[in-house]
DNA sequence: GCGCGAAATGTAACCGATTACACCGCAAAA
DNA sequence: TTTTGCGGTGTAATCGGTTACATTTCGCGC
């Protein structure tokens, strides 16, 4: 495989001149450029991008941690984040941590290591644990909570939850279950607040009874569902913190012989497809 | 950032001991071992594995070309790969190339460049064209069919598909409408083999107005559907190519007031949750 | 105490880029 | 004619590991 020296010496140029042809073509003359680029041609160059990054101390790649890549709206979001990468040069290293701290902690390493630059999180941290990520690692947030600090972009889980069961409400309903997250999801927290916000700007009292914990699986929203079919005072209206365990209750409803929209309505959170 | 020689010197050996100590502690004694430990405790050392990968021309991590990563068939291929890549220390970069064929050479051109050592691939190739891959470049195909050269792991299309219409078939069912993938892509080649070998086998015949195409998605499914509603002489069942267009398909016989399974049955294919 | 082979260790070249610094040639200014 | 400035170029050091080869140390039998 052949290296710039290589180059160099086919193009009749220093191997300085065929390194700034490629990354600073501003400061080679003319001839030169030509010379270099024929030469690259004939010898068919590559150039070999892991000297370049280490020589540069830069490895133009980002290691992104997701809980969950078969979950679609963690899937829509690498999408976007590879595609924005891509076009800057960034390569992605995919960190599928599957919710286990000791995987986030080894794909954290990979920094440290200088095998990637920096970290996407994608998971919220929860508000009492500090930061798995050490101070010198370059990292954002992009699926924050009100509780998350550091670099970060937030969801406005109180707001958007707020608005879906104002908007219950302004339907009729009077009592809306909810099937949730796991309590310790900062989500969740955030999206119970919403809720509870709603409830009392239309002085609805707020039932503990009707809060049905799941954990953002489809199968947890299935069997959270249930508890609402058997009760005297089954609730008209159900707000899913997630699509797929809105998936989920919906199933249950309907094998319940409970008809959606009709007898109960069922709303989600993602906006997946 | 402290480097191996900073670790040498603090442990007083030579920095060939230091790196024999990490990457094979059997030619190091006990003595040395120990020393070089506290000293790389003590200096906070990270080895620089760029520099390492960059001197042993291997980089330890490879590409997988993904068509859609949205797509929930694809993400826990995805995941089954990134599971088994970390566990033998290697790192996957993400290649979501929207089935557009300058974005895979992009993602190859990473391995020649010697960012990646191979590729996995999981788009099948089509018969006519040749690969996009170059022979030196290690690639693999884990979505493989009938038609796929080179090192693969191959779906069997034809098989499955037969076997799901032979048990509609099974069920009394005598016309069965198909919506397909793209008519070029090879998998939907095989399931259609597939589909007619169960039709000749049952001495059913074989009507093309039965074959709707699709592309895969949920909503060219929704879209192909519509064609078997109006028909007169109606399928009373339809095999799907894959799940996210049975789904899209089930929507559109719900909303043309048609039952399922009652009115027509609908199978999938992948399996996806 | 000596000799010898094996084990342990050290020295330094090497991988392929980038880039600081020195230098050269040429045109404009003095 | 000499000086100055500047664009273009080349030389060689450098990044932080790995590893071939040379050298030292060690254990053991005589």
């Amino acid at each position: 495989m052949s290296n710039i020296r290589d180059v160099a010496r086919e193009a009749g140029v220093s191997v300085a001149t065929v390194s700034r042809a490629l990354s600073d073509p501003e400061k080679v003359s003319q001839t030169s450029l030509n010379k270099v680029h024929s030469a690259i041609e004939k010898v068919g160059y590559r150039p070999n991008m892991l000297a370049r990054s280490f020589r540069s101390a830069k490895s133009y790649a980002v290691v992104v941690l997701v809980p969950d890549i078969t979950n679609p709206f963690f899937s829509e979001v690498i999408r976007s984040i590879e595609d924005r990468a891509q076009q800057k040069g960034y390569a992605v290293l995919l960190g599928d941590t599957r919710g286990l701290p000791e995987r986030e902690k080894e794909y954290i390493r990979r920094v440290e290591t200088r095998l990637a630059d920096g970290v996407i999180q994608l998971r919220p941290d929860e508000p009492g644990k500090q930061s798995q990520i050490p101070k010198d690692v370059a990292f954002v947030n992009v699926c924050g909570c009100e509780s998350t600090t550091g670099p970060r972009v937030r969801i406005d889980n109180r707001g958007a939850a707020r608005s879906v069961v104002e908007y219950l409400i302004s339907l009729g309903h009077k009592r809306i279950g909810v099937i949730s997250g796991l309590s310790t999801n900062p989500h969740t927290v955030d999206r119970l607040a919403g809720y509870r916000e709603a409830l009392e700007a239309a002085d609805l009292e707020f039932d503990p009874a009707l809060i049905a914990e799941g954990d953002f699986t489809t199968w947890s929203g299935l069997n959270s569902a249930k508890q609402f079919c058997t009760m005297s005072n089954r609730p008209t209206a159900v707000f899913c913190m997630n699509d797929e365990m809105a998936i989920g209750a919906m199933q249950t409803f309907k094998s319940a012989g409970l008809r959606v929209p009709e007898d109960v309505s069922v709303t989600g959170f993602d906006d997946i497809s």
